[in-house]
DNA sequence: CATGAATGAGTCTTCATTCAT
DNA sequence: AATGAATGAAGACTCATTCAT
């Protein structure tokens, strides 16, 4: 939605742009930056902001979206595997993926915590379309793989992708906004998976 | 926090301001609502509001944890039969006693989605401190359960109290919050025990 | 339509208020002059001025209201003698007390031309109200006189009390805010009034 | 006082030009609209504004006078048959033509109102002018008439040229734009010219 | 000359907090 | 202690005009 003026605008200069949105947003947050603050981190005049988005929702808007593809691009790779493979063969390095794009981009994943959190009821329409999609696909790999044999059929597919989707979005990128290194991070996911995949019951304790 | 003014006033009107503070937040969250909206939701005087508490943000405080004093005692009662019960035989009915309280405290569940998703850092920290202890006594309780030898010894504690919190924290309060009737909630809730309690695992392909 | 905070504040402060609404709309008229302009010339802080007036429509009515009520005190006297004499024969006297109110408030007069003026909407309507009920004021009037006897009954009253009305607003009182002096006003009156009782026509060439 | 830019340019143009700025200061009067509204309306870029005119005020000025001289070639004919016809014989015809020239150009006479209640300053002087000259060539009008004994020579005339004038500017138009139709608005003209030409009194009641 | 992007001063309005009564 | 008027520092957004291409 950021307006042709900016989309037509010198690569350069557009990134330069983009990465002073991240910047503002990073250290204040979607509620408590102000204009002020952005023009400043983007170094353009306050007119020009205006030029380029409709207000500042529409320039958060960008950021999440422009960030979003770009995450896109570290983790498609990954989903051709999905032919020969199960997805939770993959899971683990799905978010090794996107702890990868993480370190890459350290100031944007708090900007995510930030709008994970934010209480704008703009972008929790927005946020709350976001998750029910990307819930949905995981729940479509998930189905293929129950297809295949993988998953009990008796599994609720939709509980489960929402575990794998809340595991990944709250707990990895909270720890890594934490500074919690990789390692440590990827361990407790095996931790999750294990639970996930074969129950906390005490086997002796069924049969 | 409130101050001592507010602390020694008549224990009606003390509860008038209590659910003014709710309906004001209700309406508008936290960072959108006015001390105007506060003291007219509240019908104090506006010099009244700063005589009882510091701030917005000290008014907010007090909402969260007398709603959280008020939960407890909803939830109380079933924490004594974790002397003879496993704790996740009682899971079930602390999310039904959850969901009781919040049948009758709709406007606080609202409130607390508001919370949970609100992006002021001074709430951020509270809230990570908050979350931080209720995983903290969810581990307590699954300690004691892997001790009678309820859960199997390897699964990581730590990874199953931070599902278990999330789930209910996110799933069950927003899925309340949209209006989705208790008994689905509960049947949902049975899903998300089902995969963890067993596992997802086809028990063929295993052995 | 001022807030009951102004209509409560010390009398001394409204009318210090008052007046620096009129010198701040005189100097620079409705479109022109800024919200701090006007708390300047009212010595009263710009959270203040929200404080007293919904907006700068709000208070300029207010200014407008507040002079016609004043303007008629000047005027109230003479139109008891309605009863015993014509409209017509104080007609002169009714132009008299308008200037010798003009003279009281001469930047009421020019912020009167400027309110005539005026293309803003708002006033517009609002003008084209108090125009028509002044119209048929006027009329009612002429009524009288009419049914007395001292108008032709087959003159259009309503086109006589509009060429009364605007002779009055534009004429009158556009001369004065240049200066003409009152005397020379009254001598162009009575031109206007010749003209109105007796017509323009050579007697020689009707009959 | 448009640029010569503005001159050389193809006649197609300069009216799409011409209307495009009647219907961008119709729309929304000449305070509150914007260069933005009117190169909209005009279909030029935003340098070209600049290029054709010195401001939004020449832009104005340059409607009125096209306006003006469009106007009289409605009028031009009816002033031959002055050297034959007293100036008051023709004057209904007058209010005629013009009531023509307004159906043909509904927007402008909006516009001139708009114009003729102008607060900005710049705008007043000129208005302040065109009417003293408008008057004056009335008052020659008149002068004439007197001279060939039509007029009372004791009459003024300048009270009577402003009497005319007015009604011509605020109620003829006025009316027009209210949608008043063509033969009651002659019909109101008619009342007016009465009562000049005959006067109100009773004339039993004289002599 | 033509264009439309760039500029930043200026405007209204809101609001947390203080303070006089 | 209780009240609600007073305060002025921000904040979002607009817009006439300029200027680089």
């Amino acid at each position: 939605m950021p307006k042709n003026t900016f989309i037509g605008l010198h690569a350069e200069k557009r990134r330069r742009i983009y990465e002073g949105l991240i910047e503002a947003f990073y250290v204040a947050g979607y509620e408590a930056v102000t204009v002020a603050d952005i023009v400043k981190a983007c170094r353009i005049p306050r007119g020009s902001f205006y030029m380029y988005f409709e207000d500042k929702f529409d320039a958060f808007l960008y950021v999440l979206k422009h960030a979003q593809e770009e995450k896109m691009t570290y983790i498609n790779p990954l989903l051709k595997r999905l032919d020969r493979e199960a997805f939770f063969d993959i899971y683990e390095a799905l978010v090794k993926a996107g702890i990868d794009y993480a370190e890459d981009n350290p100031k944007l994943v708090k900007l995510w915590m930030r709008f994970y959190h934010s209480s704008n009821y703009r972008l929790d329409d927005y946020w709350r379309q976001f998750e029910t999609q990307a819930i949905d696909i995981l729940k479509g790999y998930l189905l293929k793989d129950q297809a295949r044999g993988y998953i009990r059929p008796d599994v609720d597919l939709l509980a489960l992708a929402k575990m794998l989707y809340h595991i990944q979005a709250i707990d990895i990128m909270e720890r890594f906004a934490q500074g919690v290194k990789t390692e440590a991070i990827l361990t407790s996911v095996r931790a999750f998976l294990d639970i996930i995949k074969f129950g906390i019951k005490e086997v002796s304790d069924e049969k």
